[in-house]
DNA sequence: CTGAAAGCGCTTACAG
DNA sequence: CTGAAAGCGCTTACAG
């Protein structure tokens, strides 16, 4: 059986292709009864139009590419959902492309990426929406994009962020609030600007209530929960320990748990643990972990849709918003 | 700036576009000079090429689409990962598209998808791989498709699945060899194959070691953490209380480890705990959760393999290929 | 309301 | 080793 193709239906229902593309896209001026028929055709046919063909005619794809690099995998599985929604919104699809912004050639990759598949935007997760090389390369080749949790003031692109720095003395000065004065901290990955942020909130909140900082209980973690682990160990091992953890995300607030309960310490009546980012795990553990709901979804969601926007009318200007972190206090923090 | 194309180059580098098309494509048939001279016209002229015009020319996309409704956030990681394995291998992209088997209208939702975006291929993971709808509208359309961890005996497409049955037999036998003739057991979800696959080996394994089976014992769950809860609820209120409960996922597993700590039972002294998948939560958590690895990324890396292998060259014969689950026995189980 | 022509940027099949 | 022609299946811009 060969292929039915907008030549064919013309052909079958007598009319030009040109009519048949207006059925097609829902175009006005057509009359009732030309549109009835050739919709019959359709069906008769079983016809699909072919979207590589409109692409190269409209010169569209109307794939969006989401970027990341990412150890936690619930944030990704947000992401998506998020860049999801708003893609089938305004019928767009996503195409998925985890890469290192480490990697030898992180230019070469996403060149390539572009030379195999056209996409008419790009959603950059951290760390690529912070990278100023990634950035300069996708001006140049003129490529649309957009900023998720991005520290960078770039006016010049769409960004969408949520409060990392308030939502990290939120959560210490909830420490701070319960009598924990010497709270440990876990860092994040060096390479993402959260990283940075939510260790300057903790920071800023021990020095409004005139706690002095101690850099010895300060970890470097990288979010992945086998960081969390190697820093619970430095951590519970301080003398004297730490009547409070913070860490920089749930996975590592999670490991941290785990070798508390594992070495028979109660949580949270020898010890109190915090986490960030509100992912599943922090509900699905016992006790729950008190953490910052960041609206992943929510930021993801609503910067690919301003993509989309902007890649059907490039004269809509870029936005930048920054959405609220909320507290969330659960069962693995007490008063001390 | 105007764009640059295949003209452009061609018209710059003095020669004809078939001639910048070979050199591009690394063809034969072109003087070691010429090839020279357009390639450097490429880099002078940031030439990229379009391709979505190459899609056109060849009837290709590159793109391959993976279709999936899971409940559980890791088991969809790991199918993106062994999927992407596979695609970047080939030079072939990912597009990702979550879609409910029970919708209103799934085939009206894929047939969207393929008018919207071009597809090569498409990866079918639980419970589409096992919809018999779904995949005589595939076959009806021509469109190339790959099965994993379906349950249905069909030789007309690749199938790549894991022995669930076996899995659950020997996760079941590993308690009873514990000295428990009392297992809960929970179920997954009624549209995934393999819900009926694990409820089987469980039941095999009691009958091999002359339990009788108990149908009191057996809950209702659907692979979600929340159904996991509501199961624990049940089942930690039965009397007598089952010495040990096997769950058809981790995070249902999980569930039931949060629930017993949290009513002060120590697992495994008090009650063993088993779940299937080893997802990352199965170690996450203390104590660890014994359960079968499933080979997912392994499973979906192969599909997707034979799946790109048959598309550039459709007299590939398919395969179907039934992959090892392994036994992991962690902190959770005990002799009772 | 309808359509003929040209074009999107490549590749295929063929000729030399 | 090189290229002119035709075509992939649509849409855009224009004419009537």
């Amino acid at each position: 059986m060969k292929k039915v193709t907008i030549n064919s239906v013309a052909e079958y229902a007598g009319v030009s292709k040109k009519t048949v593309s207006r059925v097609l896209n829902n175009e006005p001026n057509v009359s009732p009864a030309t549109r009835e028929k050739v919709l019959k055709v359709f069906k008769e046919l079983d016809y699909t139009p072919n979207p590589i063909a409109r692409g190269l005619a409209r010169n569209r794809s109307f794939i969006i590419g989401c970027l990341y690099d990412n150890p936690s995998k619930s944030y990704i599985t947000r992401v998506q959902s998020g860049a999801l929604e708003a893609c089938h919104k305004h019928n767009y699809n996503l195409l998925i492309h985890p890469c290192e912004l480490r990697g030898e050639a992180l230019i070469e990759n996403i060149e390539h990426l572009l030379t195999t598949s056209r996409l008419d935007g790009l959603v950059l997760t951290p760390p690529f929406s912070d990278s100023q090389e990634l950035i300069e390369f996708l001006k140049k080749k003129d490529i649309n994009y957009a900023r998720v949790a991005s520290a960078l003031e770039d006016e010049s692109s769409i960004s969408v962020r949520s409060n990392d720095e308030q939502g990290a003395f939120e959560i210490t000065e909830h420490l701070i609030s319960l009598g924990h004065n010497r709270i440990a901290f876990i860092k994040g990955h060096p390479d993402h600007s959260a990283t940075e942020q939510r260790f300057s909130g903790y920071q800023k909140a021990l020095a409004e209530h005139n706690i002095e900082y101690d850099a010895e209980l300060v970890a470097e973690g990288n979010f992945s929960y086998h960081s969390g682990a190697d820093s619970a160990k430095e951590i519970l091992d301080l003398q004297p320990r730490p009547s409070a953890v913070f860490a920089s995300n749930d996975y590592m607030a999670a490991a941290v748990l785990k070798l508390a309960t594992q070495t028979k310490l109660n949580v949270p009546e020898d010890i109190s643990i915090a986490g960030f980012d509100n992912a599943p795990i922090a509900r699905h553990i016992w006790p729950g972990l008190t953490t910052i709901a960041q609206p992943v979804e929510e930021m993801t969601r609503q910067a690919v849709e301003q993509l989309i926007l902007q890649i059907s009318d490039p004269d809509i200007e870029n936005t930048q918003t920054t959405l609220e972190a909320k507290l969330i206090v659960r069962e693995s923090t007490a008063r001390i």
